[in-house]
DNA sequence: GCGTTGACTGGAA
DNA sequence: TTTCCAGCCAACG
């Protein structure tokens, strides 16, 4: 069969299941681009800059490194669940705490 | 069909 | 610790 991914229907399921893990994310916790679509991270926030959904946690999504893509209104929203902030001037979240394990998702 | 852009990531300096 | 750079995949014009 053709060799190489498989486009079209499969891109749809593709995005369809990215916005699928991101309702999933329960509150007070936060999970990475990187978790939510390994093979384009920058898919899943293309994504959740286009989507406007409501209902859909966007502001639970954060990079690698626990800091925010957001901003100020995403951080808001994160400390109104008491996610986990590491002490510092930029604003990043405590991974360790706050990063839903890999096998709930 | 090609080049640019992007709510990213990991490693190097 | 922070900042910078190259790689990466998909969407857009």
């Amino acid at each position: 069969m053709g060799s190489g991914p498989r486009r079209d229907a499969a891109d749809v399921e593709a995005r369809r299941l990215i916005l699928a893990r991101i309702r999933a994310i329960p509150e007070g916790f936060v999970r990475t681009y990187g978790d939510i679509w390994p093979a384009a991270p920058r898919l899943a926030g293309s994504v959740l800059a286009s989507i406007d959904e409501p209902g859909l946690p966007w502001w639970r999504v954060v990079r690698s490194d626990g800091s925010l893509a957001v901003g100020e209104r995403q951080r808001r929203l994160l400390e109104d669940e008491a996610v986990p902030f590491r002490p510092g001037r930029a604003a990043r979240v405590d991974l360790r705490l706050a990063r839903l394990p890999p096998e709930l998702g």
